[in-house]
DNA sequence: GTTGCATATGTAAAAGTAGACATATAGATA
DNA sequence: TATCTATATGTCTACTTTTACATATGCAAC
């Protein structure tokens, strides 16, 4: 069982879900493609951590819900008690900002602002996800506290909007830097 | 050419390196071992970017010392000119966050102080490095310029120490959050 | 003494990831 | 009419990454 395996076990724990759905719900945490996961899916069906439930739709495609099992739910709290590794973090911006002095100063500033207006869409996507997540706790009649299910992906999201912010701020910061020390001609 | 191999050529750019010194040197910018590092110096020698000279050592192993040329500076720079791809993350700590309502508080509490204090000693390690890079910027003259070599790097640990100021910013509010769902005896 | 670490370079195998290929329907857009 | 997007599930290949294996010396700690 790798992490994505466990992340797949996670996301099964909120609701039961498509493999479909679980792609796409799974990438505001983790970068996977539908090629990784559907694999996984039946690895760990075949291991008996998760079922599935064939439904058969006529306009579109026949899709199959995978529910977690006592088993799944079990091992899954097992691996949620070990320290979490450290986290991978692999930005080709870290090499281009090392190698900056072979570009023009607006070339410079392109990359940045390009990273910058990436963050900024991504901040976007993650306080629609937050205003989702706060409706689910409505609903759900749950109070901000440990053993509500909306709880953890709270602190999630707020991680993730907090990093976020944090390297929009380098961007306008670097920027000021790079216009400080070649000012833009006007 | 993938995108370790632009950062070996990053790196060299800034004095003759050792497979070993650039394994050790890569690290606060991308995760790679030596057994990535050693085969794709060996293709890009092939491909004529850098070039070795032997140096014989009695007390130590005999080491190469790799210096990049003109043509590899040429294809770095073409690179460096293009845009960045986004970031990619993979953090476990998503997934166990996502799953926190499986836990005890204590343990959930852990799991933030881990990190945190990982988090706390690579900061105090990027701070190092900052002023290592402030001592070449006095050593060789230069100014804080897009065209001084220290500068981009300047940048690039900015970055670094930013982002993880703000993720241990989120440890510290998240540990709080749980504190004040859940107190702890005493 | 021996275990572990730093230096130094490599290879091999296994695991994980990305991108393309494959199929199928419905609806929107050009 | 053709292309693109969304839904839906899958496979295959190429590439990247991790971990272990392999060798060699000197030094410090236990």
């Amino acid at each position: 069982m790798n992490t994505l395996s466990y992340g797949l076990l996670a996301l099964l724990t909120a609701n039961p879900l498509t493999g479909y759905e679980l792609t796409q719900g799974i990438k505001p945490l983790w970068r996977a493609g539908h090629s990784q996961i559907y694999p996984l899916l039946q690895s760990m069906e075949e291991k008996g951590f998760i079922r599935h439930e064939r439904i058969e739709q006529s306009d579109k495609p026949d899709k199959k819900i995978y529910t977690i099992t006592e088993e799944g739910i079990s091992v899954l709290q097992e691996w949620v008690r070990l320290p979490a590794e450290p986290a991978v973090l692999r930005d080709e911006l870290h090499f281009k900002l090392y190698s900056l002095w072979l570009t023009e100063p607006d070339e410079a500033k392109a990359l940045l602002q390009r990273r910058m207006e990436f963050n900024r869409s991504e901040l976007q996507r993650y306080n629609l996800l937050i205003k989702a997540n706060e409706a689910l706790l409505d609903e759900r009649g749950e109070t901000r506290e440990l053993k509500a299910t909306t709880f953890g992906r709270y602190l999630l999201l707020q991680k993730r909007v907090m990093a976020m912010k944090a390297s929009i701020e380098f961007c306008e910061w670097a920027i000021g830097e790079l216009e400080r020390s070649s000012p833009p001609p006007g």
